[in-house]
DNA sequence: GCTTGACCTTCCGGTGACTGGAACCCTTAT
DNA sequence: ATAAGGGTTCCAGTCACCGGAAGGTCAAGC
């Protein structure tokens, strides 16, 4: 298969294909012509790695899941170990974006959004820390 | 003030604070030395800008915010929107996370993690849908 | 006056995982 | 012969910086 049709069943655009190749990840062979000639192995592994893609796992994990998953003598343990990582690294991202979140959506919650130029939104970004020191207990 | 200080003081790196002057973000001036002088307004401004990246804003959004708070004559509106705006792509990278996050906690979760090599981990990024084929209703 | 060390300067390259585009080659159909 | 639709390489850009090298400046101590 040319890159065109691989990268239509593997649904990865042909410059990422041509990336990954570049990178080491998949290794096609060559044609008279020149260009790439995948097979079926080519297209699985393609594939193995969009779907470990869209889990987060980055590259170089990607590697090593593809290492684990031709080596016949693995233990699951450590595949496990590498997707609780990246579990790890995930909910600490979801935590900060959360964290963002709830702060945005009150100072979204409290800005009039009107014509006037009052808004507290600024006024955080500004530094105003909405300590008003009325009340000093 | 020389870098350093206002470094400490803004809470950002020395070598940010030089990256945000060459894309225009602030414009201290400069000593017979060739040392950048910072008053107090640019300290004010690397903080703003620091405060709107720690929201997650991109840097385009903080010159416009910028610009919105330099502007007297402003709509709340107008910042509103940017942050709602703002606040919907946050939305959207924690759906997209908790999603990954659903998927691989499901994973590790049926992962036995022994000295065994299999591993539905490995099978489900290999393409096994996990469907067994045994119930054909 | 000289050295030391802390500070500052610019410039270049790298990050992650691609994406866009230019310039060019190959194949097939008309 | 030519045009369309593949393919190829290579270079630059993305985003928001970070690390490091090579060198200038300043204050303190000897």
């Amino acid at each position: 298969m040319n890159i065109g049709q691989i990268a239509e069943r593997s649904g990865l655009p042909a410059k990422t294909i041509r990336y990954y190749e570049e990178i080491g990840l998949v290794a096609p062979q060559r044609g008279d012509n020149g260009y790439r000639r995948f097979n079926e192995q080519d297209l699985h592994r393609l594939a193995f790695v969009a779907r470990a893609r869209s889990l987060g796992f980055g590259i170089d994990d990607c590697r090593a899941l593809l290492d684990l998953y031709a080596d016949r003598a693995r233990a699951s343990a450590d595949v496990k170990a590498l997707a609780r990582h990246q579990l790890q690294r995930i909910d600490e991202k979801i935590g900060e974006l959360q964290a963002m979140r709830d702060t945005l959506a009150d100072l979204v919650d409290h800005c009039a959004g009107d014509r006037r130029p009052d808004c507290p939104i600024l006024q955080d970004l500004a530094g105003d820390t909405g300590a008003q020191g009325l009340t000093v207990d």
